[in-house]
DNA sequence: ACGGTGCTGGGCATTCTGTACAGCAGAAAC
DNA sequence: GTTTCTGCTGTACAGAATGCCCAGCACCGT
């Protein structure tokens, strides 16, 4: 587990510019197609990689307001819970945590309006007690994973 | 602004199996490759597919600790606090909210003794008044895309 | 009736992929 | 010191996909 210098390029280039090739990346990283394709099949079975799905927007295909739900469970109800917000196309990640509320959950919706059916759905279920949203105004810092993926690299 | 059924049967087919080229979706959509051809760089254009990027895991990197922090922010200090934030590598995605605090960022950690060490990082910073974290233990709903494509292309 | 748009099905040259092989260097084991 | 492993290199080849072009056709709004 971890990777070196060269994974780390790899995947930074992959990141940049995700048409090419196993050619075209093994000419801009000045080493053989082989250990490109190597590396990259390590990657992916090491479960670096996960794989290289498309990046779908919301906002573009009309969900431009995104919300994060902190949710206070019943006790005993969290499975049903977890259920009940899987089959919510809108709750776009669901994770259970520490602290504060026993949830945390983002939301997209199609406005400012559109986030109170979206809210209603979500905590209109027995098993939550208590939900509190957070709006998100800007996203100063959209999800990433190169500033990572380089420190990771230049550690070993 | 929208898409229609093709193009979202293109998108679930994609993001299920990324390897395939366009060839194939066009043999598995049932259409033309031209077909294919032109609504991906439609979708592309469109902003609704933002690209093929890599999806690295942060566990498989090292870093198998998340926390959500919510970080109250002394007034006007804002950019100061993005421009610091963005450059910490464990924070891998940084929202400016309504609601309780100012900021929701995601952080990564080595371990949860090594959330200690990045959360001081965050955090030590003068524009920050105060920040509560929460560690994730599940994540029931990992982030996707799928319902919401599929929602949106049946409506459209 | 008309032009515009989008899908179809075909063709072509170029390029990439998957796969295989032999050579070679460095590290680890004996 | 020598053997063995592992990983990278450079090359080769057949098969497949890509980028690009074109003509035909159906549907839609003007």
């Amino acid at each position: 587990m971890g990777i070196d210098e060269l994974d780390g390029r790899l995947i930074v280039l992959l990141a940049r510019e995700p048409r090419i090739g196993v050619l075209e990346a093994s000419r801009r990283l000045g080493v053989a197609r082989g250990t490109v394709q190597a590396r990259l099949d390590r990657l992916q079975s090491n479960g670096v990689i996960r794989g290289f799905g498309p990046q779908v927007d919301p906002a573009a295909l009309g969900y431009p307001v995104t919300a994060f739900a902190t949710l206070e469970i019943k006790q005993g109800q969290g499975s049903d819970v977890r259920a009940h917000l899987a089959g919510v196309p809108e709750v776009l990640e669901l994770h259970t945590t520490t602290g504060t509320g026993d949830m945390l959950c983002r939301l997209v919706a199609r406005s400012n309006a559109d986030l109170q059916r979206v809210i209603d759905r979500v905590v209109g279920f027995e098993g939550i007690v208590r939900a509190s949203t957070a709006i998100v105004m800007e996203n100063p810092v959209p999800l990433r994973i190169i500033p990572l993926v380089e420190q990771a690299a230049h550690e070993g």
